[in-house]
Order: C-alpha cells, then structure tokens, then sequence
DNA sequence: AATGAATGAGACTTCATTCAT
DNA sequence: GATGAATGAAGTCTCATTCAT
C-alpha cells in the first residue's frame, strides 16, 4: 500500500512538475550561450537540467522551439524590469541618465541577460526573427528611453548641445553591450581581466565629461 | 551563333593549385562569419568557392584547421597594416590619436576583419587558444598603443587626468568593435541603420570632449 | 481477414537492451569473417543484426573498437573451454594428446573460432596488438599444453626421441589451423571439397605413427 | 642536338617505359600482401613505385583489374618453375617426395609466392574466380603431383598403406602453407619466432617416419 | 608517357527526433 | 510524466577515378 521501501530513496523525480520547463531553459541558456546553437546537443541540455533527452521533447516542441522560448522566456522578466527603470528615477538628468545606466549595467551585465546578448548577437543570422524581435523590444526601447534622458537634459541647458542623442546613447551603451559580450568569450582568455564595472564608472566620466554643458564644468 | 547545345565547352574543373586555397579562405571567411563555424557546412564554402568538397580536403586536412586557417590568413596582412599604423602619425596628441582611431575603423569594421572580430567573439569558446591568441595579437597591442598615445597626452598637459588610459582605451575602441559586430549580426534587422561612420565621428567627439583638459576647452 | 494492410502491425523497433550488443558481435563476426575488416560496411552488419547503423553506435564507439569487440568477446568463451579441454583427459600420452587434438578440432574448427582465426591472420598486420594478444593468449598456452604432453610421452618412452616437442605441437596444430581457414576462404571454391574431419583423423595417425616409440610400433 | 643543359638533371623519368608496369606490380603485391585488398590505397602502391597515381590507370584499367594482373603476374613465372620441379628429379620416391617439397618452400615460403598465399586466402570470398583460379592452377595440380609421388611410393612397397595419398599431400604441404601464412601476418608478433626451414624439416621427418613402410623402419 | 588537381560516390559518424514501455 | 533505445537524415571525410596539361 505504501510506497516501497528500498527503491526509489532519492527524491530527484519528486520535483514540482511546473520547475522543469524552468529548469531546462535555464540549463539551454547556459549551453547555448557557452557553444551557440547548432554546436549545442539537446543531450548536454538535458544533462545539465538533469533530465533525458526525451522529457525536453514534453515541454518544446524541437530544438528550434527551445531556442526562442529560451530567448523569450529569459527576456520576459527582464523587460518589465526594464520599464520600471525607465520611470523610477528622480533628480537633474545627470542623475537620472547615471541612475539608468548604473541599473542597466546591473540587469543586463550581471544577470543571465549577458549571455541574451551575446546570443542573439552570434545567431542573428540563423534567426533573423529573433534579431528583429530583439531589436524592436530590446534595443529601441533601450535607446529611446537613454536618448530622451538625453534630450530632456539638453533642453534644460544641463548637456551641450551639438550631439545627436541617438548615438550618444549608443555610446553610452556601448561599454554595457561590450562587457556582456566580453564575459561570455573573451573575458576567459585574459590575462588581467578588468573589472567591468570600473570599467563603467569611467565610461561614465567619460561621458559626462563629454557632454556636460560648459557651465557645468569643473566637478571631477 | 548561341553556344552548341550538347558539347562539352565548358571543363569541369581547372588546374588551378595557386589560386585555390585563397578563393577557399575568402569562402570559408564568409560563411563562418554568416553561420558561424558548427553551422557551416563544408559544401556551402565549396559551393561558393567554386569547388566541391573533395577539392577543399587538398588543401586543408579538415574543417577545423580550415577554419583556423581562416583567422590565420585573413589577420597576417592585417596586423602588418596595424603595426604601419602605429607610427605614421605626427602632431598632437589629439590628432595622432584621432588619425589612429579612424585609421582603425577603416582597418577593423570596412574590411573583412570586421568578420573576424565577429567569429572570434562567437568561437571563443569553442577555439579558446584563438581567442588567446588574438587577445594576444590583436587587442593587446592595439589597446597598448592606443593607452600609450592618451598617456603621452596627459603628460603633455593636453589631456585631462585622473582617467586609466587603459579604460579610456577601451571606450575609444568600442564604437569600432560594436559597429563592427553590428554589421553582421543585427545590421541588417535594423529598420534605420545608422551609418557607421557618423556613429564614429561623433564618439569620437564626445571622446574627446570628455579627456580635454580644461584649458583646451571652447572648441565644438 | 488477412492482416491490416495499412495499420502499422510491426513496429519499428523494439527495446532490446540486453540482447544487442550480441547480435551486433555475432552479425560482425560473420561480416568481418567474410569481407575482412576494411571492406566490411558497418551497413552490412546492422542490416544482418536487423538493426539499424545507428544503433550500433549506442553499444561499440567505432567500427574499430566494435571490430576489437568482436574478437574479444568471442574469444572468451572459448578460452574458458581451452582451459578446461588441458585438464579434463586421462591414459596414455598418446590417448591424452589425441582427445586434445580433437577437442581442439571441435573447438576450433567447428565453432566460429575458425572465423576468427581467419579474421586475426588476414588484420594481422592492421591490427598488431590484437595479434600480440593472440599470439599470447591462444596460440602460445595451445602450443605449450601440447607439446608438454608429447614432452611427458617421450619421458615416458611413449614416443621417440629426436623431435623438437615445440615443433611436433605445431604439426600437430596444422591441419585443424588450415582447415579453419580453408573454411572461410577457398573452401566454397573447391569442386571435390574434402571432409576436415577425415583429414583431421589422417593427420592424427600420421603424426602418430611418426612418433610412436619403434617399440610401439606393429598396430594400424 | 644535346640535351637541354640545365633542366631535367635528374634521371628518374628516363627508366624503361617497359618497366613501369612490372614495378607497379611488384609495389602492389607488397601493399596487398601488407594491407589487404580493401585497404590498399592506390597512392600507397604509386607512392612505393616511384609514380603517380594517374600513371597507373595507363597501364591497368581499375584497383580490381591491377589486383588481378598482380596475381596472375606473379604466378606465372612461379607456375612455369612448378612445372619443372615435377619432373626434375630422380631416385626413390622418398629422395623425389623430400626433393619436392623442400623445393616447395623454396618456392613458395622464400619467394613472394608467400604474399600471394596470404592474398587469395583473405580475399577469396571477394574474388572467388580468383580463388577457383588459384585452386585450379596452383592447388589441384600441387596435390596431384605430391599424391602422385606418394601413390607410386606405395605401389613401390617403400610407404606404408593405409592412407588416402591425397590426405598426406596436404599434411605435407601443411607447415610449408602455414609458413607462408605466419610469415606475412602473425611473424612479427612473436616472441621467439622459429625459423622456418627448422619447421620443414622436422615436419618432413615426421611425415617420413610416419608413412615408411615397417621394413624401411630403422634410421633416424 | 606522365602528372596531379579535381571530382563525387560512398563510407563513417553524429544527433535531433520518435515512441514503446 | 518520464525514459532511453532506436532511428535515419545529414554532415565530415576518403579515395578510386578522370582528364587538361
């Protein structure tokens, strides 16, 4: 009547039915991020979340399918973050503008979202879809919101004119966008690694540097 | 007048020995860098080299070395153009580093070493002694010298203190290395691409508008 | 009334874990018997196992390593039963080395060691280690079992003085080695095959009357 | 009128065009013997001939047609030399049988019959007219001519009855079979390998001492 | 006559996918 | 729901064969 003694002592099958979805995205995102997706076996997939091949086949519909419901899945989260940055911050635009920058680096350098970009950056060719979507819900969004910081700090007399906000705010990505696609490749071969976010503190000078208006000259 | 309907006029192959691994090299540059390496497939580089499968094993023993040959043969006349770069260039500081910048945006992002960079970053996981080695050949020098000319201009009162020159190199380059990724990945899902060198120009200014020192201030 | 016609009644495939790998070493060492190794399709020995290429690859790494596999593993049997066959007999020497003579016949001849007698003599010299390990594990203990009995019939005065029992072991050994590979080879081609067992019994009492001790001499 | 003085120094090319088949073949019958059919690359045997690849196909249709000629080639000088052992020799039909069979190994264990030997064994079942020509051209008339001598030995009162003649053929051309076999595939595995001719001879005592007649017993 | 670059059929091997258990 | 044995299409690689030179 009871469960039988001897057998079956390890409880790793008793998990929640509803973690392994999860479990397996997060085990593709590593492999995928780590190999890229046509070097990456379903099988090192299902090691990984500790299943078989087989049980993947019960939540995805192939390997395709997993690809962008990993993109997809890891990404939904992150963009309600996202727009929640977007509006929390109060101050000079300088604040704002370092606030928002400071968050991104935070969501998209130091969580899985990294490995998101890098990603989508080696596979935009296989899934131009997948670059679309990423452009259009990622991207845009990103540089809008970064470039209307801008503009509204323009207009206050805080940053100098003479710039297209656009590509100062692709700038001020830029050291973000790098330094996640740097941890998923590069990073490891490096001698004397940086550390990135020092690497984003003096981006920031950088930045503000550059684009503080005169008046505004004479801080660090 | 046309051409004999069922007459052989045209050979099946050519004798062709010299020019056949350079034409296979191109090839494979450019699937690689569109696929990637796992994707790639041996008759699709074939295909567009001209050849068939068998040929390409005359000259490389397999995918692998090809592919090794590929970030060979493509970096060797490169980093001779980088080491030229290095000290062609006369004036301040500022124009030095100005002319050294441009000179590696043409170099790295409008030749095909922007491929390159793509498949370094995409591969470096799976060829870590090719990451090593182009860490080692190919951004270690070029931040070297790019963090050496900032130096100089710091110690020669043109540039502001009080950044790491190394980090500042690194911002110098990222509009390179980002346009560069961009141009095969993401580019071509973008709806209005902006143009490289306009993105160029004005990091460029904003970089240079960031490490000025104060008294060369007043200038766009 | 007759089976469905459409209706899949068959399946394609049946879990047979256990039986397998078997199946695969029995159909091999008939294919590796017949062709040799390296015209031996992998093909071929999946369709004979009824299995598919695939398959195989879940029980042997590679067709090398199947092809070791097979020698092996049939090897071993028979290698328990050479061991008992040294043991088992009692009587005159002549009695002694005559039942291991046939129990070597029946051992190697009519089981499929003949085949791989054939297998280890034609890869010889693909494969030297396994003819090492042939050398050190079947011929070498045979020879030496059997000369040790003709060694114990000439102290006994049984059998004359003036052979090499070493060499005397390898006559002996001669027709049943032949005759298994005449089994796989020029056997089918012969228009008036003769029975091995009659020539096995001739030889028998050739190398009997040759070594009989002249005292003995006067029967058949 | 000279030739031309500084091109062409070297001399390999001016060999008799009438040689190049013959040393084709005697480099295919040494990779075939070494290799087997199947694993016998036709580079191997050009590379080991001093020629190319192509040169071949000048002189033999395909790999099957050179196997062939490589038999049939070697066998016929050796065939026209059996002939003759057949007839050469004189005295008792002991002193004529001993003649013939150490005439044999000469034959065929010293010469690169030997190679051959081991060919049609390993590829019988691939070329069986190959093998039903070695049968009836070698085999056949080899047993016939030995039996023959045994027949008239007996009919002669110097052998014993009581023995097929066809059966002690075989066990007399047993060790010079085996020889040839050992020689080209397990040799080179032994430890202490035993000479050949050692083996003949104690193996041509044996099979005297064993079929002389009662009253021709007495000598060694 | 000789070469050797080129070919392409066919082998080995991998792995996404299926499905009886 | 989960498994994993089995499949077979597709990729890498080899090598017998061809043919312009």
């Amino acid at each position: 009547m009871t469960t039988p003694p001897a057998t079956r002592t390890e409880p790793r099958w008793h998990r929640r039915k509803e973690a392994r979805p999860g479990e397996i995205l997060a085990s593709a995102l590593t492999e995928f991020t780590e190999r890229g997706y046509a070097a990456t076996r379903l099988e090192d997939i299902a090691r990984r979340a500790g299943v078989t091949k087989g049980t993947m086949y019960l939540y995805f519909a192939n390997k395709e399918e997993l690809f962008k419901a990993v993109v997809r899945e890891h990404l939904q989260p992150l963009l309600a973050e996202s727009r929640r940055l977007a509006v929390d911050t109060q101050g000079s635009s300088r604040d704002v503008l370092e606030a928002m920058l400071r968050a991104r680096f935070r969501w998209m350098y130091e969580t899985q979202l990294s490995g998101l970009i890098k990603i989508v950056l080696a596979e935009a060719n296989a899934f131009p879809e997948l670059a679309s979507w990423w452009q259009a819900e990622v991207l845009e969004p990103s540089r809008h919101i970064i470039s209307g910081v801008i503009r509204r700090g323009v207009e206050a007399g805080e940053f100098r004119t003479g710039f297209d906000p656009e590509i100062v705010a692709r700038q001020a990505m830029a050291p973000i966008v790098l330094a996640a696609l740097w941890k998923h490749s590069l990073l490891r071969c490096e001698r004397e690694p940086i550390d990135a976010r020092a690497w984003l503190e003096a981006s920031l000078k950088l930045l503000f540097d550059g684009i503080a208006a005169p008046a505004a000259e004479g801080r660090s």
